[in-house]
DNA sequence: AGAGACTATGGCACTCAGTACCCTCTGTAA
DNA sequence: TTACAGAGGGTACTGAGTGCCATAGTCTCT
């Protein structure tokens, strides 16, 4: 039933578009009652997606079975998961890129999609790499990697068309990644120069209103190098803020 | 107008919840018709986000007066608008954070617009780092790298309670980010944390280092008058500051 | 001043997604 | 047979978003 479901809302989302697409349409089509699309699908849009939730869910498991020692590995395998889903049906999952280039709510659904995988990413590399210190920031910034990564191989085979093998791409995108961030296990302890400490030196900063008569429309500051922050917005404020 | 219907709305939302807040309900407070709402606001979800509109325009208008020889800095520089823009209602943001949480539809529509920023940014990575070989990959990924790390500096400071200066934290992730991506001018080589780069000139309000050579001593700052004050800071920032 | 044009706003009616509630049918157990 | 459970169907409702038109204020040109 889910499966009838499926097939005849994509059938008419291809047809006549996904917006012009109406619930009745589907339910129509596929010979069901209209009560019967929402539950198995909690939106339109999940119609689209059939799959991606069992996908999200076999990417959990594969996470938890991983090994501990290389978590930027794991989670480059982990998006290769995702990778052999749309692999497996390339018609289907070109024709779904081509109606969501084109569909700003399937845009944005895909995106709320795409989060999950992310945060299950993040997720797992949070773990490994422990909360304290960086580990919680690394790990954000190491899952939006290897997912825009493999994002950027996975849409080059669907805009090529659906044609050959869409892993040599993707392995080449997260062969980058794991370049840069290298297996970053055990090296938590590399640090940042610490903070930003803005200025040093002072001298005073001068600012001239400009046109003097009333509605002046440019103030000019003039300001040594170096000179701390705080002196120079008191002295823009001075001159620009009204408000 | 537009101002009253996003406060009315802010109000409601933060009183009886996103969901159970009607857009007649945003009207009856506002004392405006219904059709005007949607006016200002296409959807329910924007009048929660009533600034991102503006801020995505200072970007893209920042960017292309970026300079060409520190892209990575650059969309640094750029993710930092944002920052400010939150920093500058810091209960406002507050709130509005805690409200995104507890909805989903309004996680999923912040996913939008951040995707809208991360794409702007790719964009001009892309420009400046080339089309061909690698270029395209390498600007999303530290497109994304980028936001992810804006993002959890950020996330860190709403958490917080909207406390202090969100800036370290951001400056501290995008250190990092940084650090592992150097200035890809040229090729993969992790570089060391890549030298400061004093941005030049940018629009509206625009900023002009004094000397030719680095050790110039004088900045002078133009604006219009009533030029936002982060939009100054920030611009000053660019030409006089550290980091 | 007055005609015409343009803009901002309000009001009404409509489509359609999504939900709540209740119905029927069918198969199974007692 | 009744009792029950679970899958599906039907109806009516809420509420977001859109299209169309009417009205009021403003600006311009004559």
């Amino acid at each position: 039933m889910r499966e009838v479901l499926a097939q005849a809302a994509f059938q008419l989302f291809l047809e006549r578009g996904f917006e012009r697409t109406t619930v009745d349409d589907i339910v129509a089509r596929a010979g069901v009652g209209r009560r019967s699309f929402f539950r198995y699908f909690p939106s339109k849009e999940d119609a689209v997606f059939p799959d991606h939730e069992r996908c999200l869910a076999e990417m959990t498991e594969f996470l938890a079975a991983a090994d501990d020692d290389d978590p930027v590995g794991a989670v480059s395998d982990a998006a290769r998961i995702v990778l052999r889903m749309y692999a497996a049906n390339p018609e289907f999952s070109v024709q779904r890129y081509r109606l969501t280039r084109e569909v700003p709510g399937l845009r944005t659904y895909e995106l709320s999609v795409v989060r999950r995988y992310e945060q299950t990413l993040a997720g797992h590399l949070r773990s490994r790499l422990g909360e304290g210190g960086d580990g919680a920031l690394r790990a954000e910034v190491i899952a939006a990697s290897v997912v825009a990564a493999h994002n950027n191989g996975l849409r080059l085979w669907l805009r090529s068309g659906g044609e050959g093998d869409p892993e040599v791409a993707v392995d080449h995108a997260l062969a980058l990644v794991r370049e840069v961030w290298g297996r970053p296990a055990a090296s938590a302890a590399s640090t940042a120069p610490a903070a930003p400490a803005v200025s040093e030196a002072s001298a005073v900063p001068f600012a001239v209103s400009g046109g003097g008569d009333g509605d002046g429309e440019v103030v000019v500051m003039v300001a040594r190098k170096g000179t701390p922050m705080w002196r120079v917005v008191q002295q823009i404020e001075a001159a620009v803020g009204e408000n």
